[in-house]
DNA sequence: CGTTCTATTGAATAACGTCAAGGACGGTGG
DNA sequence: CCACCGTCCTTGACGTTATTCAATAGAACG
């Protein structure tokens, strides 16, 4: 694992040119907003595979958006028992969970080599004051991540480990291919099976039976490290995973 | 269950005369603040126990702050198996988790009596526009009740059901306590053991045993609905409980 | 006092975790 | 090119945890 003690500005991109922009499930932004938010953004940097961006206890002054690369957010006990809170793909908005003076109550770990959108977090205040609308879309994002972690908690609580896999594979299938990460049907997942396991709250054996035997019932194939799913229909109908209209959201 | 078809205002108690805002946990608000927040509000209504305030898959026109009585939010799979995501308690916001035009994606029921203060959702927005601190606000507890729910992910996930279940009492605890709830170390908790079990995503007999040996160990008393912790310090450790400096939060 | 929730307990069963041992694969250095 | 390693994946055997089934006892409520 490698710390990021500091986040050096590579470059700054104007996020009018924001390639992520071109995603359709992202909503427009009015050229005032680019402007603010344009303004609010301190830099880009990259990091390798395997950097810590955020440290559970320690303070962080920034916030970020992802531009590139996969992560996931996560929680230890003191034994070391980790629970993946969720993945991290582009366009997800990380760092809010913390307010403005308090410490992290959780990690953030790059799986890829990641760049990230910088802002200080202390500015945070100023774009609610300057734009209504932003700060209406800062909390859309919010709300949206706890209905997400809603539909986690309904997961690791009542459905069985064969219905949880399936519910997640599902999601993170969908999640990738929204921002354009599937190619074919096939998504390249960089994370192991301990990665998901700490996401399902189960154990390495016992995830690896049940993703073998969704294999060889025909509901995924997962191997070096691309996925698809020959009946995503099934696959979701099995995780009780709901294919609603997705619906817009911003990009901060 | 008794479905509140209509919120009838029953009568509109001024903001600056809320009872709640004299718990020191609760950050005051200026003037203009409470101002705006009493154009906010259409008013008060008052319902029974065992009212169901949201249902899955229906859109609600208003959110709610909780004035008095408890509830609790959760989530059903279509073969009636229930994951209670969290409960909920005076001075909690609800309402926030759908967007202004979708449908809910969990319910809200009440255990006991209960009165809620009452506002359009529509006007959130103009919320935004006339008030930064408040937006702000709004936006703080989204954040915080992510918090809280990756708190509870990490113990559904890799908390054994002895940590969780010690985990969730002193967490209800204290929250109960935070809104003057506790007299003499005792808070009345309304709910059954089975929405404790739907909770901690036990069944209810492994939930009955845990809590059985809970008190035979001296951590933990729960009769006719009164309960206290015996040893709080030992309770806390055991569940990995962070009685962190419970700091001032909003209050809408 | 019946009636209806709720709590409690034991026994049988199923789900999941732990332990242990290989196997596949890619990378590295000789 | 090949031996050596480290990481990740895979599988079987076995132990533990939690669920389900079933039955009874207590409380709460008219």
């Amino acid at each position: 694992m490698n710390l990021v003690a500091q986040f050096a500005v590579d470059h700054k991109v104007p996020c009018e040119q924001c390639p992520l922009r071109d995603c359709a499930i992202f909503r427009p932004l009015s050229d005032g907003e680019v402007d603010l938010l344009s303004d609010f953004k301190i830099g880009e940097f990259t990091v390798e595979g395997g950097s810590t961006i955020f440290s559970e206890g320690v303070r962080s002054d920034q916030l970020f958006t992802v531009l590139e690369g996969w992560g996931f957010r996560y929680k230890t006990l003191p034994d070391g028992r980790r629970q993946i809170i969720n993945f991290i793909l582009p366009g997800d908005f990380i760092g809010l969970q913390a307010t403005l003076d308090a410490e992290m109550e959780h990690s953030v770990e790059t799986l890829t080599a990641a760049s990230l959108c910088t802002f200080p977090r202390q500015k945070l205040t100023e774009v609610f004051a300057r734009s209504p609308r932003l700060a209406f879309d800062v909390t859309w994002l919010a709300a949206r991540e706890e209905r997400v972690l809603d539909e986690h908690l309904l997961s690791l609580g009542r459905r069985t480990a064969r219905e949880r896999a399936a519910y997640y594979l599902a999601h993170l299938f969908v999640r990738a291919e929204e921002v354009g990460l599937a190619v074919e049907g096939r998504v390249r997942f960089p994370f192991t099976q301990q990665h998901l396991a700490d996401a399902l709250g189960l154990s390495l054996v016992h995830t690896n039976k049940i993703l073998r035997r969704l294999t060889y019932d025909r509901l995924i194939e997962w191997e070096h490290g691309l996925f698809r799913s020959p009946d995503f229909g099934a696959l979701a109908e099995l995780g009780g995973y709901d294919m609603e209209d997705r619906q817009e959201r911003p990009l901060l």
